[in-house]
RNA sequence: GGGUGAUUAGCUCAGCUGGUUAGAGCACUUCGUUUACACCGAAGGGGUCGUAGGUUCGAAUCCUACAUUACCCACCA
């Protein structure tokens, strides 16, 4: 009679000597394990234990095969060329997400391939200082702590910044080597690093000589918190609440008030607007040229209150008829359309509001230094004293606001750097055009192509402390170069009639590294000289976009020579235009060959429910749960399967899992092919063990060129789906089966055991070879303990296939 | 308004340049205490490929229109 819980071992017959223990439990045998006694003491783990992660990455990071040169030094006459991805840096100011940790896979997967294909392999690797993010981010942070960046002062501020970013690297560094990254350490670099600069400015500094550069008056988007100019990329909208005011713009003519009062009841034209606050700056009221009701004003004028301004009416395609009252009151300065329309009918830009958002410039004292809220406020109740509001209706509207801050933005005019991208553009039309640069997918390729078509001048200046400060000193200060930029016409002598101030100079701006500021006794400084140095900095693109040749040139010795142009771009599609777009045309420019020839966008990693993942809607994931659940290779094998070109994915769990499945099945078939290897007394690989003819093997060889050409034509998710089928489904569930018969069939000690178990081990091997680089932890882990019983030899990661 | 995609099994998605009976993972049903693995194995159910036309010997695949949907750009007085 058997108790419960008695342990019961049974001996089993087989090739090898097994006992199998079980454990009598609630009326059954349940299996607790099998011992092999004939090498019990080396028992391998049953489940693959992705902890072991961390000392695979070491055994790559130590072998320094991460690094191309030593790559050569091994593969020797067998190096072919190259193989480059500058990967695209993070911004070093937070934590990894699992986009981050998706571009990472594909680039690692490219560069593991032409690795074991022969190809010195340069995976690049660094991070972006991400201008106006990151100050948004450390200015917050300092808030917290009840400190201020304007208390601080510009170079403090920046120096606490770079420290914070120092930190954060560290932080996002081991996430790069969690999901197996085979960068290149040795050669990371942040975006801010002093050797990159003189590139960055040198690049600058020739558009300017070739004129693609200028200082230039631009209606720009100003965040009033922030005080600083924003791309339009740097800003989203929001839907906020607000009005929509009537207001009559009585005719300036006693003959048209009339008329107007018999037509419409009041004695000028009614114009509607958002913001009544904009209306001291209104230099015009615009029609549609179509509208029958304005028709007979045109070119008449009205009476703009509180400024006592004639504004003439003008007629303008843009005018929407339907909308409001079909007339719309047209302030330059304030709003991009209207500063369309002014430069079209060459209309005066009058500025009413400052880069705080305060009110300011011609306009009655009692309005000067109110918010605009507040002053429109006040507007519109001083218009209803007047009699001049017909209505206020509440509206629901969406806004520009400050991507960082959430503040809405002010459209300014202002002087903003910028660059005229036409030319440089054209170029990468042509190689387009060529073949030399190609885009996957395909159909992002014709989006490229239209926004190259129709590229706009580029504002490359932000009014920030942390990033790359563009490189000129003012010759007689910034004051009178923007003066001279407004009167052409004028010679610089009259600038002191105007301002009252004295000319310092000449009115030019100056390159070169002169360091006025710093040092006060910088020499060849004329006394009646006055150099300004320019506050505003670059563009965080700027500097990106010159990611991949910035960095080789910056490491200094051979490495531009030697590893430019790389190979392949792996982004996410969503930069497209912002980073990718940029890098091809600065590449090109400054180098004369285009940086990359495939751009690979991947997909977008969404959340569970299909929304897009983020901070604020608390619906992100971090990649170490995943990591750490999951192993990385799971992960891995995901993001193949499922981020394809072109595509959004949500993000499943249950794939994931289903991978570590898989992950285990790589482990447990090769555990069993050890035990038998061992037991069998296979000692090493001879080729003459080895039946090279076998239809087995041939199979073998098909499918490793099969996935060869998956990888090639970046094809991943096919490459990844079929390592999975045939390792599971043909190796495992069918050959593992096969030779486990002809073994038990053949007798002890003959050739065809030897022969059998050795095809086994050589096609495991072959498997573990070209599913390295989708897989690299599991396959590295099973190499090197086949590499104990003398059946492999060194890394994975650089055997070659 | 302009651009680029997507629509295939219950769910998430593959399916290259048109060619057997349309596939995978997960989920589901039935069976299984085998010398690796239950994170396993065997067998199975489930789809008129968004709709309507067209090209073709042949269409999930190419063309046209429509519907639904996602993303990007521009704009919203």
């Amino acid at each position: 009679m058997i108790q419960e819980s008695e342990v019961v071992t049974r001996k089993v017959q087989s090739v090898l000597t097994v006992h199998i223990q079980y454990v009598f439990k609630g009326g059954f045998f349940v299996k607790l394990k099998s011992i092999n006694m004939a090498n019990q003491a080396q028992e391998i783990s049953k489940a693959f234990d992705n902890t072991k992660e961390t000392e695979i990455y070491s055994l790559w990071k130590e072998s320094g095969y991460f690094n191309p040169d030593k790559m050569k030094e091994l593969l020797g006459d067998k190096s072919k060329k190259h193989f480059g991805i500058p990967l695209p840096p993070p911004n070093a100011n937070g934590d990894l997400h699992l986009g981050h940790t998706c571009g990472y896979a594909f680039q690692d997967l490219m560069g593991r391939y032409n690795r074991m294909t022969g190809h010195p392999t340069l995976l690049l690797p660094g991070k972006d200082h991400a201008g106006i993010q990151t100050e948004a981010v450390f200015t917050k942070l300092l808030e917290k702590e009840g400190k201020s960046k304007w208390d601080m002062g510009r170079e403090e501020f920046y120096k606490q910044c770079y420290e914070f970013c120092m930190r954060m690297m560290t932080n996002a560094m081991k996430q790069e080597k969690r999901i197996g990254l085979s960068a290149d350490w040795s050669r990371h670099l942040f975006t801010l690093d002093p050797r990159l600069t003189d590139i960055i400015y040198s690049t600058f500094y020739k558009l300017l000589d070739e004129g693609l550069i200028y200082r230039g008056k631009r209606i720009t988007n100003i965040c009033p918190h922030c005080k600083t100019a924003l791309a339009d990329i740097d800003t989203e909208r929001m839907e906020i609440r607000g009005i929509f005011a009537y207001i009559v713009y009585p005719f300036e003519e006693e003959a048209d008030r009339s008329e107007a009062k018999k037509l419409w009841g009041h004695e000028g034209i009614v114009v509607a607007t958002t913001r009544p606050e904009t209306m001291l700056a209104d230099t015009a009221v615009a029609v549609n040229p179509k509208d029958k009701r304005y028709k007979k004003f045109v070119g008449k004028k009205v009476m703009l209150p509180f400024m006592d301004k004639a504004l003439p009416i003008i007629a303008d395609d843009h005018i929407d008829i339907e909308t409001g009252t079909g007339a719309l009151k047209v302030t330059p300065a304030h709003s991009p359309i209207d500063y369309e329309i002014g430069l079209r009918h060459k209309l005066d830009v009058v500025n009413v509001i400052n880069e705080e958002g305060k009110m300011t410039g011609p306009i009655p004292e009692r309005f000067k230094g109110m918010g605009t809220i507040e002053c429109s406020k006040t507007i519109v109740k001083e218009l209803d004293g007047m009699g001049l509001l017909v209505k206020i209706e509440n509206i629901k509207h969406e806004v520009a606001v400050c991507e960082r801050c959430k503040t809405p933005i002010e459209p300014i005019i202002s002087k903003q750097w910028f660059v005229d991208m036409k030319p440089l553009a054209r170029e990468i039309l042509k190689s387009l055009k060529k073949g030399e640069v190609k885009v996957i997918p395909s159909g992002q390729q014709k989006a490229l192509e239209h926004f190259l078509n129709n590229i706009q001048d580029w504002c490359i200046s932000r009014q920030l402390w942390w990033g790359h400060r563009v490189p000129v000193w003012y010759s007689g200060g910034k004051e009178l170069y923007d003066w001279k930029i407004d009167n052409p016409e004028k010679s610089i002598a009259e600038f002191t009639k105007e301002t009252g101030k004295p000319i310092k100079g000449t009115g030019n701006v100056l390159k070169g590294d002169l360091q006025p500021e710093t040092d006060p006794d910088w020499k060849g400084k004329p006394s009646d000289l006055w150099l300004e140095a320019e506050t505003d900095m670059f563009d965080t693109w700027f500097s990106s976009g010159q990611w991949p040749f910035s960095t080789l040139k910056g490491l200094g010795g051979d490495n531009f020579e030697q590893y430019y142009p790389a190979d392949v771009m792996e982004t996410a599609r969503d930069i497209l235009f912002w980073w990718v777009a940029r890098q091809l045309m600065l590449g090109k420019y400054i180098t004369g060959k285009v940086p990359f020839h495939t751009v690979f966008l991947h997909g977008l990693i969404l959340a569970e429910d299909g929304s897009k993942m983020s901070k604020s809607k608390g619906n992100t994931k971090e990649p170490t749960e995943i990591f750490d659940r999951y192993g990385a290779d799971s992960l891995r094998l995901w993001y193949y399967n499922e981020s394809l070109p072109g595509s959004n994915v949500p993000l499943r769990e249950e794939k994931i899992k289903g991978n570590r499945n898989f992950v285990n099945k790589i482990w447990n078939a090769s555990r069993f092919v050890l035990m038998n290897a061992e037991a069998l007394g296979l000692k090493s690989l001879r080729s003459a063990d080895v039946p090279l003819n076998s239809d087995r093997i041939k199979k073998t060889e098909e499918h490793v060129e099969r996935i060869k050409k998956y990888i090639e034509s970046y094809r991943f998710n096919l490459g990844a789906e079929t390592i999975r089928e045939f390792f599971w489904h043909t190796y495992c569930d069918k050959w593992i089966e096969e030779i486990k018969k002809e073994i038990s069939e053949a007798p002890e000690g003959s050739k065809e055991r030897s022969s059998s178990i050795a095809e086994l081990v050589y096609i495991l091997k072959e498997n573990l070879k070209i599913m390295h680089p989708f897989m690299p932890f599991v396959t590295e882990a099973v190499w090197q303990e086949l590499k104990k019983i003398g059946l492999a030899d060194g890394i994975l990661m650089v055997e070659q296939i």
